[in-house]
RNA sequence: GUGGAUGUAGCUUAGUUGGUUAAAGCGCCAGAUUGUGGCUCUGGAGAUCGUGGGUUCGAGUCCCAUCUUCCACCCCA
């Protein structure tokens, strides 16, 4: 094959072995998410430059060298988005979905863009389920947040998921700590890598994530953020942490973990795959960014679900999901005259939410029995000149080889299904 | 963005120190008395060897560039 051009750079074709897989654990998410009372929100797939910048803080990664930005014909500077909460924060304020009280709780399943370098579990486009929630500032939400992601990884079998957890404060007490940070790390700037040199003034609190090991013995000995909470957010903390033991939810802390958007507060958490080696998603409290998008003063957390990785982490543990059914009868025709009732005949099994598939390529009997047999069709029928002539025809259970005589005409369903639910009845 | 690998039919791969029409398995299509699939047998379609240059009498095999994918870093979902 000659193809004009590839799929670009960092994108993927999710083609029907992986839709399957991929609607099943969006049904177990979207079930959890409802279970817990939130609803859907559509946002644009591009917003205006600024909500990133703003949103994100601008000397996040993301925002200095991973948007896909670009003016549009009038001039504006768009930005597709490179994660979802910043238009789910803004769309919830243009809509004033606050007016309906809180808290206001949003879910969503979107893709998201950003220029990077392609790796496995990173790709230019990638899909998000998101969780955001708003109004509250009660450390109980946290915990609800969590346990509804902690759920959802439970009932689609992923045993190996885990969570760590941080508070990274509020801004008065970060503005301590960075103070902290910078003195101890200044002391010995000269053993820091050049990343993290550059860190030193921007945001320190990176310094402890970095994975070069002198970097890293370094930060082990730094300050911990923990000791320089506030009254209220180490209150606030611990109350989170009570909450998840309560849910049976057991948890790592984790007081270098540090998200990489300026907007976080407080509560932050991952959930680490351990088979994967990096975090399928994460998230965490947000109480500053609803105002610094120019809405009220509003407490606000929510969480990211990497859907690529959670469906590598699926396929990785070899987690079942039942196949889907594409055809439970087949009805095999000889003939013009046999086509046509064949045609007639699956069109009314649709009608009763039946899958039923006859020929449509013009093939011998042969080749129809076998496609029948490929697509893992439970029933088969033949139609030929006896069967127009008669009205019955034989009805055939594919994997044992059992067959009915049912009527063709009128009573066909009612024949067929009678038969199809016996013989679901002997499988139990 | 930095560093390192990779690329042969739809898929998984073979292809000797560069030498005639590039192999195989699986899959696909068609036959083996137009009336019944899964097994078997036979046949067929399908690759300008990622792309573009270069070296050579001659390149899938060597050189350069480029793209893709993958790995590490960076970062994150």
């Amino acid at each position: 094959m000659d193809l004009i051009t590839k799929a670009p750079k960092g994108t993927a074709d999710l083609v029907p072995a992986d839709t399957h897989l991929w609607r099943l654990a969006e049904q177990v998410l979207i079930s959890e998410a409802e279970l817990n009372g939130f609803a859907e929100i559509r946002t644009p797939a591009f917003e205006h430059t600024e909500l990133f910048q703003r949103g994100m803080g601008d000397v996040t990664d993301v925002v200095e060298k991973q948007m896909y930005t670009f003016e549009d014909k009038a001039g504006r500077s768009v930005t597709l988005r490179p994660e979802g909460t910043a238009g789910t924060v803004r769309a919830m304020l243009e809509n004033g979905l606050y007016n309906a009280g809180y808290p206001v709780k949003l879910y969503y399943n979107i893709p998201c863009y950003r220029y990077e370098k392609p790796q496995a579990g990173r790709m230019r486009e990638f899909r998000t389920f998101g969780v955001e929630l708003f109004g509250t500032a009660e450390p109980i939400a946290d915990a609800q947040l969590i346990a509804l992601a902690m759920s959802a990884f439970r009932r689609m079998g992923l045993e190996d998921v885990g969570l760590q957890l941080n508070s990274i404060g509020c801004p008065t007490c970060r503005k301590e700590y960075h103070a902290a940070l910078k003195e101890y790390f200044s002391a010995s700037r000269e053993k820091l890598c050049p990343t993290c040199l550059s860190r030193l003034d921007r945001n320190p609190m990176r310094i402890l994530d970095c994975k070069n090991p002198e970097c890293q013995e370094l930060a082990a000995a730094a300050p911990k953020i923990t000791e320089y909470l506030c009254g209220d957010c180490r209150q606030h903390f611990s109350q989170v942490q009570a909450y998840l033991a309560a849910l049976g939810i057991g948890f790592t802390l984790d007081p270098g973990l540090v998200r990489g958007l300026d907007y976080y507060t407080r509560t932050v958490f991952e959930f680490p795959s351990q088979t994967l080696g990096f975090a399928l998603g994460g998230g965490g409290r947000y109480d500053g960014l609803v105002e610094e998008i120019g809405g009220p003063s509003t407490p606000a957390l929510g969480f990211g679900l990497g859907m690529d990785r959670l469906m590598l982490a699926l396929k990785e543990q070899h987690v079942d999901f039942p196949e889907p059914v594409k055809c439970e009868v087949y009805i095999a025709a000889m003939g013009p005259a046999a086509q046509v009732k064949a045609l007639t005949l699956v069109n009314t099994l649709h009608s009763c939410g039946v899958p039923a598939d006859c020929d449509i390529c013009g093939r011998g009997l042969k080749a129809q029995m076998k496609y029948a047999g490929k697509t893992g069709a439970k029933f088969s029928m033949v139609l030929g000149e006896d069967e127009l002539a008669s009205g019955k025809a034989v009805l055939k259970d594919m994997s044992t080889g059992e067959t009915r005589k049912v009527d063709i005409g009128d009573s066909f369903v009612d024949d067929y299904l009678t038969f199809s639910t016996q013989q679901e009845d002997l499988r139990f």
